[in-house]
DNA sequence: CTGAAAGCGCTTACAG
DNA sequence: CTGAAAGCGCTTACAG
């Protein structure tokens, strides 16, 4: 058994030369019938005869071979800052479900918030991937990414001069969520944000600010925390505030994602701090969880997979050669109002 | 600005040749100290040329063509039959960790639960990936795959013939689960399970099914329904089946993943039927949420960084040619008691 | 409609 | 230590 293992070899490759062989003709012609470029150019019965041997051998283009010969892959290259937030498998089946199935996708992951640097984008681009998927960039690494070909920004707003995009809403949502804790009479909030600097989580924070303070629900700036994005340390850092922003009077934390919110969820039940009595959560995201945590987690809604199969459109239209009909297109975010904010 | 992003071109590619040109060496010579197989065989001086031509123009070896020469690239493809379970962020970290940053992970996943067919396999392979790794597999998708070269299998129970596995003893976990449940005094259970037939799911049922029925918890076979992981569904099947589960005496429901859990616990807010105290429900997987869900939630842990970290760990020696000193690595589960089967 | 040939960028015996 | 050359598998003008 164990040698069954280790003497697995490779089946021998079987190549276009062969094909062409049983099928007596040329390479080139198998080329154009495997690639379905036969119109006006192979004969019916050539046509045949090598689909014929094609499915007899169970030929399959190999795809360095022809992406060595086209200049350029058929693998779609997809970069996200954490895949550890739930928030991009749906991004990513959305991304999928637009692409169809001749683009390969390739998910590029950095370490946990990290965002990747410019000796990384060599590597990716080494593959010359068709077409660049990049999610919640920063403005260096689009500028390491300059010399690429089709590339399509999702969610990175105020980065729109590089690139089509497609972004969300999440100012609305922010604003949303202040007028709503603003009405249910809370007058002082805190806000724990994520650790990484990516434009989305300042634009939550900033839009929220900025209505908050509209509204008279004032967050002073001793009361603004990060953490990464991670249930334990969002957790862990909300313990070490919470006593001295009680102290001084706050009444809601809000969260730059959801997954912070948990943390600080699971810290309150830990303290037997009652929520939203006592304070009131709030973030942003909307995950499938959310719905059924203790409390429910009042969230920003984000549509996530939407975000991703609109990228994986836009994109599939470049790689085609295409014109965009809309270079930048934004999705909207909406308030969902649970538990955490509201008592039952 | 819109026609800077319609003229986008590619930079012009750096070549080894001009490389070679610029450091007045061959190519042969580029690549050899390109890929530091200088020992003993490039004089110091053409070291230090090359290098420095390399800097200065940033040159950065192409995947593609450098694929074709070895017959083989550095991609390694990770299928798993679901990204849209989170489990699967948390191997797929513990991958990366372990496999470095020399491989490049290519994610390949099918629609939501489905296994990837024959063809895909086929396109997967065309890619001529360094290694496979393959996350909870059909039979008939490793037959398939019979000709490849260095591959791991993931959470493969039962199919450890066919390759080098790293597996997760979920029985262990199913019977504590089981075993928890009847000594809490629950003598009729039912069981939710995943729909897609793969072998795990298979193990947590049957190893709790069997342990049950040792000691004491019936669960009659209409009591066993299936869905898709997915929380909607869940809840969906389980609104269903409810009704009759109670008439029939059912005070316990396990559901195959904590996210038809999930769906069970929401249907149980909406419905008002309290948990644990008229039904207690546990999971698997032990998702970072169940510890903030609504009651939290009874699961058994399973170790998902460090399945794909070992995973890739094993992957790698194979890669690098090295005889594996354990073929087949388990790694423990266990269950985590929480308040959905134990009343605060 | 067809095939011989060049070329994609690299690696690796091989001869020197 | 070095470089000319063959070859990886395919695609695409090009000439016929």
């Amino acid at each position: 058994m164990d040698s069954h293992q280790q003497t697995r070899t490779r089946a021998p490759r079987v190549t276009a030369a062969m094909v062409a062989a049983k099928a007596g003709v040329s390479t080139a012609t198998v080329s154009l019938v495997a690639n379905g470029k036969t119109q006006g150019r192979v004969s019916e019965e050539n046509i045949s005869r090598v689909r014929t041997a094609i499915a007899e051998l169970g030929y399959v283009v190999d795809s360095i071979g022809s992406s060595l010969a086209r200049g350029v892959s058929s693998i779609v290259i997809l970069v996200t800052p954490d895949v550890s937030n739930p928030f991009f498998a749906n991004v990513i089946a959305g991304v999928r479900e637009s692409l169809g199935a001749q683009y390969q996708l390739l998910l590029s992951v950095t370490d946990a918030g990290e965002s990747p640097q410019a000796d990384d984008v060599r590597k990716l681009l080494a593959l010359r991937p068709a077409g660049l998927l990049v999610g919640a960039p920063s403005a260096e690494f689009l500028e390491d990414l300059s010399a690429g070909g089709p590339l399509v920004l999702l969610d990175a707003p105020g980065l729109d001069s590089w690139a089509p995009s497609v972004n969300l809403d999440v100012a609305q949502g922010a604003r949303e969520l202040a007028r709503h804790l603003a009405s249910s009479g809370h007058t002082r909030a805190a806000y724990v944000d994520g650790i990484t600097g990516t434009e989305t989580f300042k634009l939550r924070r900033e839009a929220f600010l900025e209505e908050a303070s509209r509204c008279g629900l004032t967050v002073s700036a001793d009361h603004i925390i990060s953490t990464s994005i991670d249930v334990g340390e969002a957790a862990a850092a909300f313990a070490e505030a919470w006593p001295s922003w009680q102290r001084e009077g706050v009444t809601a934390v809000v969260c730059g994602t959801d997954t912070h919110a948990y943390g600080v969820l699971q810290e309150a039940r830990v303290e037997g701090i009652r929520i939203p009595e006592e304070v009131a959560v709030a973030g942003f995201d909307d995950l499938p969880y959310s719905a059924t945590s203790n409390p429910s987690l009042t969230s920003v809604h984000l549509p996530a997979t939407d975000l991703g199969r609109k990228a994986g459109e836009q994109l599939r239209a470049l790689m085609e050669g295409l014109a965009l009909t809309e270079a930048h297109v934004t999705l909207e975010s909406s308030l969902v109002v649970r538990g955490s904010t509201v008592p039952a």
